[in-house]
DNA sequence: TATTTTCCTTAAGTTTTTCTTAAATATGGC
DNA sequence: GCCATATTTAAGAAAAACTTAAGGAAAATA
């Protein structure tokens, strides 16, 4: 876990860094903003740990452009300043936390455990069959980069396909899986989305088995 | 964005949820911690807000419980303690900030706003999908540089989806991030909303899938 | 507090998209 | 070629989304 510092005041810099170094990170300090860019833009930084009162730039300011870098640290900003429009517009600068001097390292350290905790959420469940991408939440599909929306009906049925791939599925398995008991359907309904599927997706995907029922074309 | 206060001084609930309602918040409050540990069992919580000073149950006894439930949900401690011992135990025991009484309202209401970026992927308090910039903090919106003036529930529906932009939310899931409990609405009224921001941001942020709900569209 | 203004919720009307149906056409197996 | 099954097409019905307007609630202003 790598920590950077940027802090001007020297003789409270000393300090933090020996309490955080004890408690096992690995600690980086600048005295100047422009020193504490270098660093931020050179290394694997866990966690930023950021002074607004330094003498060659305002760490408001600073604190801005390190987040024009997209990347993910997490800032706390510590300050002197105990003004309450500080607290607030250095939180909405995009810290993600706050401390005031003086402060106990006790404290500084259970917030940096805090922020170190963070997690980085799930990404999209996609599913992919041969040349077809298929996103699950928007119900759009992309065949070969471009992409297709496909409608409810036409969703259900090629998701069921595509949950198990190379299986064939009756018209009575499909119907099942549109509709609700009470809801039956006498007429060629699936018959018809999937032909509306294969005008989207193309003749190969969505093949027949004469007399049996359709099959989603994983080979070939 | 539902937030849940458990707080057991009624005058300064009732302030603290007015003030959170003003800044378009869904609120629901809970005097007690059974009640709370109800509400939040209950609901699809963004944000908790928890005094540790219940009468029925020790607040830190609580939290650790909440946290078994392995929800994500960030919370924020709040308390009349100043006690080192107790900030640190409650970040400790899963707290993710802390706030001593007496709090001013304006930043009780920055620390929720970084509270809320932390679990969506991009953190930064300005997000921009593409012609348009929403700044989060002082609900302003710009569209191509000029800015848009947008109502709290106009705003409180853009920043749902802004929060996760590529997915979809029902109707029923925005109206959770509208609506406190008891408050529910049995009417179009998101389309509405909907309808209204598109006017003003324009007919491409905004797409609907039908039969699933509203996504904020980046491409396209 | 009273007044004005803005905003929110409803509900009904309109438009757009999708679904079902049924009939016409095509295809494969015998 | 004949029958059964599959594919295509088109049209009306149904469902979902969009739009509009009005009355009431809430907030802002005086």
């Amino acid at each position: 876990m790598r920590v950077l510092l940027i802090e001007d005041d020297i003789s409270l810099a000393d300090g933090t860094v020996k309490a955080l170094r004890r408690a096992g990170y690995a600690v980086d300090h600048a005295a100047t903003g422009k020193e504490g860019r270098r660093y931020f833009e050179a290394g694997q930084l866990d966690i930023l740990i950021l002074d607004l009162g330094l003498p060659d730039i305002d760490g408001l300011v600073l604190l801005r452009e390190l987040r024009q870098l997209q990347t993910g640290v997490p800032v706390l900003i510590l300050t002197a300043r105990d003004a309450l429009t500080d607290k607030v517009s250095g939180l909405d600068a995009g810290a993600d936390d706050y401390l005031t001097k003086p402060f106990a390292f006790e404290e500084l350290l259970a917030r940096i455990r805090v922020l170190s905790r963070r997690n980085t959420p799930a990404r999209e469940p996609e599913l992919k069959i041969g040349n077809v991408l298929i996103n699950i939440a928007s119900h759009e599909v992309q065949l070969d980069g471009e992409v297709q929306k496909l409608s409810r009906r036409e969703f259900a049925i090629l998701r069921a396909l595509a949950d198990r791939p190379g299986q064939v599925f009756s018209r009575e398995q499909l119907e099942e899986k549109l509709y609700s008991w009470g809801d039956e359907v006498t007429s060629n309904t699936v018959d018809v989305h999937v032909h509306n599927l294969r005008k989207k997706l193309g003749h190969t995907l969505i093949k027949n088995i004469r007399g049996v029922g359709f099959i989603l074309g994983s080979t070939e």
